[in-house]
DNA sequence: TAAAATAGGTAGATCGGTCTACATAAAGAT
DNA sequence: ATCTTTATGTAGACCGATCTACCTATTTTA
């Protein structure tokens, strides 16, 4: 029955909940190590800095939410179903975080706390730029002579916009209006 | 030649710069007094208590971008002009804060340092709905057939979408990109 | 001269980070 | 089967720095 827990993992999961409710800035080490359950120096033995914790918080954002997008993936057998499967793992990784108090996209949320050089804005960049980039290539097999970038950046301009509305006002409503207006644009190509 | 300026003055602006560019958290009261040539005191007596300095700033910023809203406005013939203005003073805004290292829009990235019960995220929250208000005044004024809840939404999407995305690059284009949606959205109703 | 802003300092908490010293447990060596 | 090494985790003191908040006393301004 050895259900023991390494002293990284605990941290992880720690950081993931208070990180995203209460933000990276207001979370400080002693609330960390303590929700953790984990004594302070298991902290620096396994990451370098909070700054490295916060990288691996982001990290683990991005691994969660490829985990929920290659499942939706997985189901879809269209062009246009994949395109939607993005819709849908945002939907899905919205709900994760419900238990917490849904607050947005934490990686945004994140990102507007990292001062400009930040090596962590750079993952949230990245993310963003990967969801666009998907669009691209699924209406790219859809539609070969459709204005492929315009229609991918208006996708994540409804996306991203449908997440930071969400995170206004607290539900996810506004992420499946989202993938209504998505079905809407990629039908009228 | 008095170039006399009240310290509550100093403050905000002193306050808008850095809260912007550093964020609302890593800003704390000595460097903001510092910052604007003034004692310490001058803040407490002019405003309650930091949070009351962060919600006079969300207020300002609320203003500022009331102001370049209705300069647009005056300029705008038709309902068509008009929901475009809103794009423009978005645009406009954004250019105001090119001095400081554009980081997207500050109500949504103070928000997000916020916790969920805060004053100051209403605030926030009331500038998007008023946004997403706007489109359906004009959009009624242009096509009373159309689905106007569902198009205010998406171009709210679209807006805020792009804002975010830009506040991630660094660069004002989102915000271009995504006046020209908004054209196309509204084009073809 | 009365009001407002000034400089400078204090209180008390919290921050990220470092350190010491000890406990536990599995793996390798004899 | 016993000893030793190596990993990892523990508790808790401690560091310098910074935080908000508030105070006093002096100077400036109107």
């Amino acid at each position: 029955m050895s259900e023991r827990v390494p002293a990284r993992e605990r941290l992880l999961k720690a950081a993931a909940e208070l990180f995203y409710r209460d933000g990276v800035g207001a979370t400080g080490i002693d609330t960390i190590t303590a929700h953790a359950g984990v004594a302070k120096m298991s902290l620096y033995n396994n990451f370098a800095s909070k700054s490295d914790l916060v990288k691996a918080y982001l990290d683990a954002r991005l691994e969660e939410w490829h985990v929920l997008y290659r499942e939706r993936l997985a189901t879809a057998a269209t062009p246009r179903e994949k395109l939607l499967a993005v819709f849908d793992s945002y939907v899905d990784h919205a709900e994760l975080a419900y238990g917490w108090g849904f607050r947005g996209c934490g990686l945004l949320n994140a990102a507007a706390e990292l001062p400009v050089g930040d090596a962590g804005r750079a993952t949230v960049a990245f993310q963003k730029e990967e969801v666009e980039q998907l669009f691209k290539d699924y209406l790219r097999q859809m539609k070969p002579a459709a204005a492929i970038d315009e229609t991918a950046e208006h996708l994540s301009f409804v996306l991203e916009g449908a997440m930071a509305r969400a995170g206004l006002d607290g539900h996810d409503g506004r992420l499946k209006a989202a993938r209504r207006i998505a079905i809407s644009i990629v039908d009228q190509l």
